[in-house]
DNA sequence: GCATGGCCGTCAGCTTGCCGTCAGGTTGGC
DNA sequence: GCCAACCTGACGGCAAGCTGACGGCCATGC
C-alpha cells in the first residue's frame, strides 16, 4: 500500500514513516502542501496522512480541494488541534479518520489497517507505455492486453526504470537498487535481468547505451 | 438506517438516542448485553453503538463474539476508557470506530454519517468467482453449490483477496490485515492459512508469486 | 472438574522455480 | 580487424514456499 505522509514536524515525520514502513507499507514523506500536490499528481496513493498546520497553508483547504476534484483517496488527519470543531470540520471536509497528537504509533497502525480494509477495492491507476499497461500497485503488466508475469527481481528492475522515465541508469545504480549495497560486483547479473525483461516485455522496452548504462525506451 | 444503542448510562443513553433520532435515524436502546443479543437476533441493524462497561459484561467480549459469528455490522465503540490499549483492543476486535466519553453529540453524528456512507449501497452482493459464490455480508461461500465453512482467520484472509481482486498482496500486507499490530510474526502463518484456504476452496483460488506475495487466481 | 472438539500457531521435511553464474556468440567503436 | 562491452541460452544451488502433523488454548457440554 502506498501512503503519502504530509507532516512538517521533523521528529514526528520520520517516526511515523518508520512505523508504517515497519508494517510493510511504502511511504513518501513531504513537508509542504505544494510538494504533496506534486506527489499526488505524479503517483497514486492508497492513503494520505495529513497534518493540518503546514508552512504553506492549512491542510483542511488541501483536503477540500482534493475532494472538490473528485479524488476519493482515503485521508487520515493527524494534528495537534484537539478541538472538537476541528474534528467535525475535518470529517465534513471528507476526512476518513482523525488522530490527535501526541499520536500513539500502534494506534496509527491500527487505524491505517482499518482504513485500508474499508477502502479496499478502489481501482488502481494504470500507467501506459507503448503496448504495455502497468498497474504498479497491483503489480500487473499487460502486453497487448495479455498479462505478463514478472519475477521479484524483474519487478525491482522494471520499477527502477518506470519511476525515472527517460533517465539514464548505470549498471552500478541498478545494482544498488536491486541489491541494496552488497559491495560485490563481478558478474553480469544486470545484463541478464535486462535480457529477461526484454524477452517478456519487448526488445524496445529498455535501450542500451554502451559504456554508460540503460534507459527506458520511448514508447 | 436502524441503529442499536447499547449503553447503561441513564443520562447518556437518552441523550444519544435523541441526537440520532434528530438526524432522522431509527434507534433501539438497550442497557444490557443479553438484551442486545436478543435485539440483534430479532432484527438486522445497520450500525451498533457499543458501550464497553456494562452491567452484565465487557462490550469487547460481545464484539468479539459478534465477529466470531461472522457478523459484519458496523460497530462504533463508545466508552469512558480512554486508554490507548483499549482503543487498540477495540479496533482489533473489529470495531469500525471509537469515541471517548464525554462524547460530543455533533461529532457522534458526523461519525455515524461517515460509517453510514461507508457502508451504503451494497445490499448483500453475491460475488461469483469460478465455482465459488461468495456473500461477503453474510460471510458464506458455496463451492459448486455446496456450502463451505471458513474459520475466522480464513475469512479475514479470503476477504483481503476478494476486496482487491487481481492485486498482488505481500505477506507483510496480509500479516497486517490479519494481525493488525502484533509486531513480530516469526513464522509461516500466512503460508499455512493460504494452504488451508486452497484446500477448502480449490488449489487455483490463490496463486503464489515467489518472493512477492499472493494473488487471487483468475476464475 | 474433566473430557471433547475446533481453531490456530509452529515446525520439519519436502518440492519448486528464481536467479546468479558462466560460456559462447554478437555488436559497435576505433 | 580487434577488443571490449553486451547479449542470451543453459544449468545447478538454495531459498522460498507447501503441507501434514502436533500441541496449546479456549469454548462448550456433562
Amino acid at each position: 500500500m502506498r501512503i503519502l505522509l504530509i507532516e512538517d514536524d521533523t521528529v514526528l515525520g520520520p517516526a511515523v514513516r518508520d512505523q508504517i514502513t515497519g508494517d510493510g507499507q511504502s511511504v513518501d514523506w513531504v513537508t509542504r502542501l505544494d510538494a504533496a500536490g506534486d506527489a499526488m499528481a505524479a503517483a497514486a496513493y492508497d492513503l494520505v496522512l495529513l497534518d493540518l498546520m503546514l508552512p504553506d497553508g492549512r491542510g483542511i483547504g488541501f483536503l477540500k480541494r482534493l475532494r472538490g476534484r473528485g479524488d476519493v483517496t482515503p485521508v487520515i488527519i493527524l494534528t495537534a488541534l484537539d478541538q472538537v470543531s476541528d474534528r467535525i470540520e475535518g470529517l465534513n471536509a471528507g476526512a476518513d479518520d482523525y488522530l490527535v497528537k501526541p499520536v500513539d504509533l500502534d494506534e496509527l497502525s491500527a487505524r491505517i489497517g482499518s482504513v485500508a480494509r474499508r477502502y479496499a477495492g478502489n481501482p488502481n491507476p494504470i500507467v501506459s507505455h507503448g503496448a504495455l499497461d502497468i498497474d504498479l500497485a497491483a503489480r500487473t503488466v499487460h502486453r497487448d492486453g495479455r498479462p505478463v508475469q514478472l519475477t521479484a527481481r524483474e519487478w525491482a528492475l522494471f520499477e527502477a526504470f518506470l519511476t525515472r522515465p527517460g533517465q539514464l541508469l548505470s549498471k552500478a545504480q541498478l545494482e544498488g537498487k536491486l541489491y541494496a549495497f552488497e559491495d560485490d560486483i563481478g558478474s553480469n547479473t544486470i545484463e541478464v535481468h535486462v535480457s529477461r525483461l526484454r524477452k517478456k516485455l519487448g526488445p524496445e522496452i529498455i535501450t542500451t547505451e554502451r559504456g554508460l548504462g540503460y534507459r527506458l525506451g520511448t514508447p
